[in-house]
DNA sequence: AATGAATGAGGATTCATTCAT
DNA sequence: GATGAATGAATCCTCATTCAT
């Protein structure tokens, strides 16, 4: 999940994030992401400045990675409404396939702990952008609403959001004929 | 926002939650709260058992008055599309009236700082079952997907809540006019 | 010594005063500190704002104490000489009753650990400021060599600062004798 | 300024100084000298055994420099009186031209972090005995008091490191007028 | 000889909680 | 009931030192 650090780096951003998901930020100290990534503090603190920067690392990488996964297959010839499919999907087998990643994205975005640096670079790296560019063009053939871009995105992406938290927190639980009626579901809400 | 709380425990509630939405959980410390509310940390005990207490209570207190809020003007007799316009007014009114509490729980909903006990009695306290009733009498007079109806709840709220969050964060203004084509949307995504 | 300060205080700047000229800054832990004069770290940060502070405050409070001891005294009538001597004899015996004050002085005047704004304060509450008036009121009586009293104030006392320091080293030995002549030596070195 | 040791040595050795001078003994990490003086902490402890060695090292190697400084062209068949006076033009040239030195050894040369052998090494390098020498001398002429030649050095010496004190902290300036009556009054201090 | 990553004990400081007043 | 001083474990982080390369 975050190829472009080294093994260290690497080992502890995992370990972070398995404990924040736990615990809590509050409960992730530095010595128990030591003992658990098996990395000394010293180290740790050779590769990463603070714990605020492992938390913002972390944020990055993920959206990064989480960006990379969604958009990937998207830039085909193929008809709006197959890649309009295709994006929905992939959003729903990242949530499923990472939801550490998924949680800690959720609770994390709207923290102070989170540099503002880091909100934007993961806005502009992430796969909103794409996605608005996709709804744009449906929206240049006359297939979805005359609404900003970003906004529908965000209406669809905040569906599928809370139906996956749904389904995690056990409340139902999604199937294959569920998230497609989802998406069904979605595109009827931005559609014309 | 915290009736059924005596003065100081409202003091201290209402001053938490100013204090977490600006710093976070990590950095709200009962000193903090106690010179912010002015009330001495003894007292602060007097009246809460401890500082999850707090957070808890207040998790609590937040859901219980988001539910009312929404789910008043609900019970009557009018055709489901307008009770369902209203409800999602109140609940974008509710949300630009009160970020704090919205992004509280947004923020802690999916945290282990929460009991389950405090997510339990929310889930039940709060505007979800009323709203699910609504859905599934719409189902019943053919208007609605037969779907779970706390599904369609749940996807519906979701885009709201994605707005919202855009909207807070700046990305996009949110006025009178998207609100009302947002529901619009919102009905055309679950309806037959 | 430090009268100023409650129990707790005179505890903790009696106790770091030991410490440091045992241990030197370095070695001083807050720790230590806190073991030794029998109060918390938690107490000392209830009194004290950092470590930093302590040894400020304690820097403050000893050059006030030992203005205090030099100057008592000095104000009368006497002749010039007779105050002169007087207050050199002070010096001679603060810096024997108390040699831990004397050497922290000494240590850490120059340090910049001691905030700017300690140095000037300790330079006027000190005792050369009404040192340099008994000067100065010699130089107008024609014992006195015309030059600026503040800095035959300083050779006078860098003269009995080193004969202490040689003292204290075991270099030598003071007695009674020797400090009469050492200010009668100082008297000579300033006079016409 | 140490000749005696090798480039890198006196690279370290050269840092360090200039380090402690800023931000004090407690501030001057190893890792800070490495790289301020472009040495690798590992070659630093090939050439040093301890960061108290580096310090150790430092003082003799300063106490070594200014004795020869000082002595030097007082080992001549001139009047007392003369060599006398050459010799504390000499301090007060090596105060000015190397403050850093200067300070460093007034500071630490009371310091628990100074081992004794250093001190004793110090003592028995430096300028004190040689112009212990020279008083003896002028006492053996009658010239000077009948005290211990070693107290009067220091006495004389006393009074022109605190001037030297005072100029560098800004009290009042030194120029070569005052210097020579410091002298003069040192003279008469010690004199018959 | 030279490097600098790795170590982990120890540093200053904070903080939830208690309890004497 | 109310206060806030006192506690000391736990926090983040630094640093002298080592050692594989």
């Amino acid at each position: 999940m975050f190829e472009k650090y080294n093994n260290v780096q690497q080992a502890v951003l995992q370990t972070t994030l398995q404990i924040i998901n736990e615990k809590e930020l509050q409960a992730t100290s530095m010595a128990l992401i030591a003992k658990q990534s098996g990395v000394s503090t010293g180290s740790i603190y050779h590769y990463f400045s603070s714990k605020e920067d492992i938390i913002n690392e972390l944020y990055k990488g993920i959206v990064k990675f989480n960006g990379e996964f969604v958009t990937s297959g998207l830039d085909t010839d193929e008809p709006v409404r197959i890649r309009f499919e295709r994006a929905w999907k992939k959003v729903f087998e990242l949530c499923m396939t990472y939801p550490l990643g998924f949680q800690f994205i959720e609770q994390y975005s709207f923290s102070p702990y989170i540099y503002d640096s880091s909100k934007l670079e993961a806005y502009e790296g992430g796969w909103c952008g794409p996605l608005a560019k996709l709804y744009a063009e449906a929206i240049g053939q006359g297939l979805m609403l005359d609404m900003e871009p970003k906004q529908m995105v965000q209406m669809n992406y905040g569906s599928i959001v809370y139906l996956v938290k749904g389904h995690l927190k056990g409340q139902f639980n999604l199937n294959e004929e569920t998230i497609q009626s989802v998406i069904d579901s979605s595109w009827k809400a931005v559609s014309r």
